[in-house]
RNA sequence: GUGGCUGUAGUUCAGUUGGUAGAGCACAGGAUUGUGGUUCCUGGCGUCGUGGGUUCGAGCCCCAUCAGCCACCCCA
């Protein structure tokens, strides 16, 4: 199977045979997304790129190498959106979105680009879909947000998965949690490995979710997030927990959730389906009070999350959710005949006028091949035209679940058809 | 960016110690002239991912390259 011209690495199709899946997961999204008042908002898949270098971090594995960026004729320097909250924020901020009185709650869906080694549950053109609450700093909202993650994942009919919540503070709690992360690890510097002594100076917390056994080890007794903590930030992360157990959510508490973008504050969550592979986050998110403000607007608290339609399908597919082709014409018609096929197209546009989904294929003139076909695609109905029941005003309408069949006239046809 | 495994008909794969390729499924047609998931019969020349090399000769050996998978990394 060696075409002229192959998909992108990392890229794929999404045939007729899933589109169905897709279609399904991405209308339980919306109708999740509507229920708790939020509205979809559309932004483009490309922007400056500078508004991502400067949000996610400049240190970022997705800013220093998995960015597509590109410079347009003018020498404009863009890339294709990594992630989806800045350029929400941004719009929330162009638009003046925080003119209008309450939260705003957003929504969107859409596919994102990460130049990254491709793998399961991971790919360079990925789809996203993702909420933000921008004006409120209530952890009512926290648990909100996580309540509609929570509430979506259900709808799908999921039940393998867990949410792990943390909080990493704010700011002046973040600086001097790294402070004594660094304190505590630099005496074990030699024995960590190679990737976690750039990690001790740049970005400490990453050393807590390591995998090399050594750097767990030494990490065990390592401070906790939790422990430093100021009053405000403890006191909110108490509340969104009990917020929680009133939506009914079951959590829990994982201090070494580390998120990978810098602009989180205070809650973070995941949401883990551990049989999904070394890529197994369906979904995370997190706080992050400083990020409008970042992008030019007022100080503006928001919290969002965003997840990968990949992996919520993987996930189904594993939990056996999906059955079937779900697009199925209700009616096959046969046509035998000359005569029969000049006046098949009238008949079809009358059923279809009545809403009725129909299916016809000239190609095929065989009785046999016809009602093979009406069976392939399990249509619940044949209707068959031949010459003699034209000649009467009449058509015969077979019913293939019952493998019954009856006359009946075109004028009537379409009442008889469920 | 690093590593391991893989790359043969639409698909899943077989292909023996190197001698120029097969099967199941799917698909198409048919089994006395107008009726469908079963059964039976018939139908496969496909650049053996691509490009080089070794050899009298390579799908099977070597090198390169591309792609897929899985892991590292990172994260959705």
């Amino acid at each position: 199977m060696s075409s002229k011209y192959n998909l992108p690495r990392g890229t794929y199709d999404i045939l007729p045979d899933d589109s169905y899946k897709w279609e399904y997961i991405i209308d339980v999204f919306k109708n999740t997304a509507k229920l708790f008042n939020y509205k979809e908002i559309v932004t483009p898949i490309f922007e400056d790129a500078d508004l991502f270098e400067r949000s996610s971090g400049e240190t970022s594995d997705i800013v220093q190498k998995e960015m597509y960026k590109f410079n347009d004729k003018k020498g404009r320097t863009f890339a294709l959106r990594p992630e989806g909250t800045a350029p929400v924020v941004r719009s929330y901020v162009e638009n003046s979105l925080g003119a209008s009185a309450g939260i705003q709650k957003l929504f969107y869906t859409g596919p994102m680009f990460r130049y990254d080694r491709p793998q399961k549950g991971r790919y360079r053109q990925f789809y996203q879909y993702g909420v933000e609450a921008i004006g409120s700093n209530n952890p009512y909202i926290d648990a909100e947000i996580i309540a509609l993650f929570y509430t979506f994942v259900q709808k799908l009919g999921l039940t393998q998965f867990e949410v792990e919540i943390n909080s990493v503070g704010n700011e002046l709690v973040s600086a001097r949690y790294d402070k004594a992360l660094q304190e505590y690890f630099t005496p074990f510097k030699e024995e960590l490995c190679h990737d976690c002594q750039i990690r001790l100076d740049k970005k400490p917390r990453r050393i807590l979710d390591c995998k090399v056994k050594a750097c767990k080890e030494i990490g065990k007794d390592a401070p906790v997030m939790l422990d430093y903590l100021d009053e405000e930030c403890s006191s909110h992360f108490e509340k969104v927990k009990q917020y929680l157990q009133q939506f009914g959510i079951p959590f829990s508490v994982n201090p070494k959730i580390v998120r990978g973008l810098d602009y989180y504050t205070h809650t973070a969550f995941e949401f883990l389906n551990h049989k999904l592979g070394a890529q197994n986050a369906i979904g995370a998110g997190g706080r992050y009070n400083g990020l409008v403000e970042q992008i030019g607007g007022k100080s503006v608290p928001g919290i969002g999350f965003a997840g990968g339609f990949e992996r919520l399908l993987l996930s189904m597919e594993l939990e056996g959710l999906f059955s079937g082709n779900k697009v199925i014409p209700q009616v096959y018609i046969v046509a035998i005949g000359e005569k029969a096929q000049n006046r098949v197209a009238e008949i079809i546009s009358i059923l279809r006028q009545e809403n009725i989904s129909v299916e016809y294929d000239p190609d095929k003139t065989s009785l046999k091949a016809q009602m093979k076909m009406a069976d392939k695609l399990n249509s619940n109905y044949a209707v068959i035209l031949g010459d003699d029941e034209l000649e009467r005003g009449v058509v015969t309408l077979k019913y293939l679940l019952e493998r019954k069949q009856v006359d009946v006239s075109i004028s009537e046809l379409s009442s008889h058809i469920k």
